[in-house]
DNA sequence: AAATGATGCGAGCAATTGCTCACTAATTCA
DNA sequence: TGAATTAGTGAGCAATTGCTCGCATCATTT
């Protein structure tokens, strides 16, 4: 399994492999979601794309490579969305915040729901570049200036730990509920804002009982 | 891609056969968490097991049918773990019974993250069978009968959604967790059981500001 | 118009895959 | 003992896969 290169293999130059490039993103995205990591091979994308596998190496210089362009895409994506989100929201209160926050990530699974399933699954196995770091690290600078601006009510100062927190539980809830339902249930942003707003806000040792044991089955 | 049968295909009736069936499903179990989905195949199962791909045929009609004989014993295993739990410790505290929920958690996914995150991605894209329904409704039920009994404590009457939103974001963290580090972290145990307590005794509307909007970006 | 390069093509190779089948070996039963 | 059943083998087929390469077609520059 030759899976280590990863760069785009040639930069195009004229307005028209521009337009196949793109072609063959959207192709591969739509295939990646229709038939899942078992049916992904580049002779399909080709053929969905309408583009000869010739003209997909030109530019991809394997699989995986194709499937990390859609990641820096959708990540990329998701970065600017965060960012733009957080400076919109800097006067109002943390629950909105986090509600608009939330909003984002509902949109951006339920877009596409296997899509992003796939693509998230993906990512983990693959060796993402420094571009993948610095969208990451992006969004944890963001949400990070939204905790301190409103630091006063949270539990604790905010750490690093926290945001990945928050990210990964808001992630989870919406995936669970995208893959379960056509429709984002009713109550999804709710459940998500609250879940979060308890985590920020509820001192580490609530329960007085048995604040300090370690050793569990 | 023919993945629409599912069980398996001939009982085992001699001691050796057992056997048999035990090394192939321990073999691919090792293949699964080394070389992920992508690395998977029943070729290379046979010969991790040391049995002939004809075997491994006899008592499993195709590759998925291996897949979901794992996760059939894993999701077994955890609902026993789960159902023992709960029972154990009808008379603690609902946070130390959380705590003692996590550990078990933590325990299934440190042992073999890799093993772990796989069968979890195929279990959503696998057709399921009445026996892993089965598991699952065990499993909440035992949840349920917990939340049941510390009823007074939460902000809400139990709901069978509180029981999945519960069980998605405690895997999500763990998971997380897993993925990031050979070792759990120190406070994860703590952070996740934070995490659900306030879930389940925050309220609904806790911030007075937009409790019934809508519609997002 | 001619030269130069960028873009696109697609047959097809080498490797891998899931899986079958004709067969042998071990076990159980009579 | 010897049939009948169960278990195990592995060469290899048919299909699929990732990917290359020689060649045709376009665009741009001179």
């Amino acid at each position: 399994m030759p899976r280590i290169d990863l760069r785009q293999r040639k930069s195009p130059r004229q307005a028209r492999s521009t337009d196949t490039v793109e072609t063959i993103l959207a192709a591969a995205a739509r295939v990646l979601e229709r038939e899942s990591l078992a049916g992904f091979n580049t002779n399909r994308v080709a053929e969905v794309a309408g583009v000869s596998v010739g003209s997909l190496y030109q530019y991809f210089p394997n699989k995986s490579a194709l499937v990390a362009a859609l990641i820096d895409r959708h990540e990329s994506a998701l970065a600017a969305s965060i960012e733009s989100c957080v400076s919109t929201h800097q006067d109002r209160s943390l629950r909105e915040a986090l509600l608009a926050l939330v909003d984002i990530g509902i949109a951006q699974q339920y877009a596409r729901p296997m899509l992003a399933a796939a693509l998230d699954h993906e990512e983990a196995r693959l060796p993402l570049g420094p571009r993948l770091r610095d969208y990451e690290q992006r969004i944890g600078a963001a949400v990070m200036a939204l905790l301190q601006r409103h630091a006063a009510e949270l539990a604790a100062p905010p750490q690093l730990n926290d945001v990945q927190d928050i990210f990964v539980i808001a992630k989870a809830m919406i995936e669970a509920d995208a893959l379960a339902g056509r429709m984002p249930s009713a109550d999804l942003r709710d459940r998500v804002a609250r879940t979060l707003l308890g985590y920020l806000t509820t001192r580490p040792g609530a329960d007085p009982r048995s604040a300090s044991k370690g050793s569990g089955a």
